[in-house]
DNA sequence: TAAGACCTTGGAGTGCACTCCAGGCAAGTG
DNA sequence: CACTTGCCTGGAGTGCACTCCAAGGTCTTA
């Protein structure tokens, strides 16, 4: 092993750093990172981010002389808020669609706002579902309630 | 059409009933239904009713004397279970592990406790994620903020 | 300079949760 | 009594999001 274990791999790090322009350095001063390196940052697989790239969810990542992918810190920042996108829920084929709005420039901004807008609904209501899962999972396990070893029976 | 109208189909009904041994009876007085009945009730299609039935997710279906389904209000009961359970995400196999431990009889209650704490705790972390999710969110739309139609450049 | 870890590609495979199909039986209606 | 509608079965197909494979080129360390 020679890099993985510069980042602990279980705890995805992606502060909530958003980006698309902004790029603000990584620990060390490079801004250059192989695809294991971006595995170990963003908890994603090599894999996953081949086939990102593949379907048009990462804005073209540079190449080596010998073609090998360097990424760099605007697309460590791309891949957390995509990796922010994947937690809530959006098909991976609305986020293709919001990097293709990114990529057609800014007079775009009013459909992302629409589509974040529409994400943000989604998940609202799935947080009142699982809500309401918690209140039938207590009752639950209510009824079960001091059944910590034999239950033998309770009532009667 | 000749049953489908009795219920609306897209709200889910689900009371937050939970069962196994109460049953209370439904509308009308029968504790009969068909498949397509029970489809139109939990929202459920009646492929996924059979698929439930196959695998080991339902506690055997009362049949006609020619063949065709008739679910109870247990049955009905525990598909509203079944419903909140696929809700929090749990995966089909593991509800299937909680119905064969229902089956099993009530020794393995612990066991049930249990399982439905563990998902309480996979609920309680994905609520987490999500509400983590609206805080990028916001901040991004907030970015985008007053791009209704053309945003033209805001700053500058 | 050689071993071994790493990277490349297109395409195939996986796991989950349905979803549908073909072929056939059954029940109600004009 | 034909016709339509609904139900049955086993098995195949679908869509999603990866995940892996084979065959080969590259990079690093002893």
């Amino acid at each position: 092993m020679t890099v993985v274990q510069m980042v602990n791999q279980e705890t995805v790090p992606a502060a909530l750093c958003v980006a698309e322009d902004e790029t603000h350095p990584r620990p060390d001063g490079r801004d250059q990172y192989t695809i294991s390196e971006v595995a170990a940052f963003t908890g994603m697989s090599a894999h996953t981010l081949r086939w990102y790239e593949r379907i048009g969810l990462m804005p073209h990542v540079d190449r080596s002389n010998t073609g090998q992918r360097r990424f760099s810190n605007r697309d460590l920042d791309w891949l957390a808020f995509v990796g922010k996108l994947r937690l809530t829920g959006m098909p991976v084929a609305d986020m293709v669609t919001y990097a293709e709005l990114v990529k057609a420039g800014e007079r775009t901004e009013p459909q992302r706002k629409a589509l974040l807008e529409a994400t943000r609904m989604d998940v609202v209501q799935r947080i009142a579902e699982l809500q309401d899962t918690l209140t039938v999972l207590d009752y639950k396990i209510g009824t079960y309630a001091g059944a910590e070893r034999a239950p033998e029976r309770t009532g009667a």
